[in-house]
RNA sequence: GCGGCUAUUGUAUAACGGUCAUUACGCCGGUUUGUGGUACCGGAAAUUCGGGUUCGAUUCCCGGUAGCCGCCCCA
């Protein structure tokens, strides 16, 4: 190997999609598209440019994140851009721009790629495709339903069945800040404890309380009650009369009888971000090897304050293509789009390539999609390899060909043979 | 940013410190000068890089680089 050549590897963290890859990515892309429409969702895009800004102005913690974690530069301006790390705020910004105009509620869905700065490791690359959906300015739970739905639909859709390949996971934000202002904690303890929420499952029992007694002490007892309760009834009593009390139990009630979408309370689903204030969820990977959150997603109250003007709710979620396709592909689920070509014209030799093109362009107008191998082969070399690629049609054109004007086309998964003219054959395998 | 593991043809792999570096798939060609896929024959194609130990290193040691897995964080 000559170290002084170009490397033909892609970029770190990042994927090339060779034709066998971009059909699997389609198939997963061309799922979500048809879910989210069956649900009315229209879809949006954007630049994968925003201003740095647009990510610092959720806190410091923001900030520290911007810095480290994502592509940032300067471009030949000055001005501070980021590649889109998420697309939340760019949403945000657009139903903004047009609130006044725009018509609540509100459903949209987008399938950006998005770009972060870090190690990667099995599920998290550097560049990824995450497909979004929020509906836009309404309290009403009707629509945390109805996006739990789409979730849903959506690994239906791929064939997966709900407890067998995936579990879905609810709880509310309310739930556990009402808890902590009962006990009375501070801020920093609100946060350890939500950090080490998330990693319950990873820890065993001993571990686990051991960690939470030091942060919060004599309250461990509670929060332990709260956060390792399967079962919404099990959670400490006090919480019980709250209205997200109320509010959770009819939302996994309704979803599991009147749609058949069956969810699971569980504390331990959180969040990293702030500004989920209501019902939040993630789908789990039930595979062994894929322990972790395929989607995840919940209601926000006020999404659009950095922009001024009036608050905007919704709620919404976000899955990824990394994980879909490992999930996919460790359940056996997976089916991809063929993209070969439906017909190959093969000249018998080079002398006859304008004339295959030429046979090509009349079954292009007929609407096949149509190559030509004018490749220098013997031409049943050519026909071995069209039907490898899973060509349906294959064409021989030669001398004989040309001078009668009749020609023969072979369906490759048979061998069945039809000869005719041009214009009979076009008709004919219509 | 931190830790663990790995590195042999395009891919996947084999090789007690001594082989002409194994095998399979894929690729190219032939058996077959006008009709494919299975069979047979042949061909091209590799030890990540730099040091060290040794008569001799794919093999052992050190370092670089890259990849994988995990941690941190998770939008």
């Amino acid at each position: 190997m000559n170290k002084d050549k170009l490397s033909t590897e892609p970029y770190k963290g990042v994927r090339d999609f060779y034709p066998e890859d971009k059909a699997v990515q389609n198939y997963i892309f061309n799922t979500w598209h048809n879910t989210a429409r069956q649900f009315g969702f229209e879809e949006y895009d954007a630049s994968v440019l925003e201003p740095s800004q647009l990510y610092k102005s959720k806190g410091a913690q923001n900030e520290e994140m911007v810095n480290e974690q994502t592509y940032t530069f300067l471009d030949r301006g000055d001005r501070e851009v980021t590649l889109r790390p998420e697309m939340t705020p760019t949403a945000a910004r657009m139903v903004t721009g047009r609130a006044k105009e725009l018509y609540f509620p509100l459903r949209w869905y987008s399938i950006p790629n998005l770009f972060r700065y870090e190690r990667s490791q099995r599920g998290r690359l550097r560049e990824h495709w995450q497909l979004n959906c929020d509906i836009f300015g309404t309290d009403d739970t009707t629509a945390d339903m109805e996006i739990l739905m789409v979730a849903n639909q959506i690994f239906q859709n791929f064939g997966a069945e709900n407890g067998e390949h995936y579990k879905i996971c609810v709880s509310h934000r309310e739930l556990l800040n009402e808890l902590f202002q009962h006990l009375d904690l501070s801020a920093e303890q609100r946060l350890a404890i939500t950090r080490q929420a998330d990693k319950m499952q990873k820890m065993n029992v001993d571990e686990f309380f051991a960690v939470i007694t030091e942060i919060a002490g004599s309250h461990t007892e509670l929060i332990l009650q709260f956060l390792q309760a399967t079962d919404l009834a099990q959670i400490p009593k006090i919480l019980h009369s709250s209205e997200s009390y109320k509010e959770i139990s009819g939302f996994i009630q309704n979803l599991s009888e009147k749609f058949s979408c069956p969810v699971i309370f569980d504390p331990s689903v959180i969040r990293g971000f702030d500004y989920y204030t209501g019902i939040v969820f993630e789908i789990f990977d039930l595979h062994p090897n894929n322990n972790r959150a395929l989607l995840g997603g919940g209601r926000y109250d006020d999404l659009t304050s950095l922009f001024g003007g009036e608050k905007i709710s919704g709620v919404g979620f976000g899955m990824g293509d990394v994980t879909m396709r490992d999930f996919l592909e460790s359940h056996n689920l997976l089916t991809a789009d063929i993209t070969a070509p439906d017909m190959m014209i093969i000249p018998t030799d080079q002398e006859q390539n304008l004339k295959a093109e030429e046979v090509a362009h009349a079954f292009r107008l007929a609407g096949f999609a149509t190559a030509v191998d004018m490749g220098g082969r013997k031409f049943s070399k050519k026909i071995a390899a069209a039907g490898e690629q899973l060509v349906e049609y294959a064409i021989v054109v030669g001398v004989d060909e040309v001078e009668s004007g009749q020609y023969t086309v072979k369906k490759l998964a048979d061998g069945s043979e039809v000869s005719g003219t041009l214009d009979e054959l076009i008709s004919e395998i219509e």
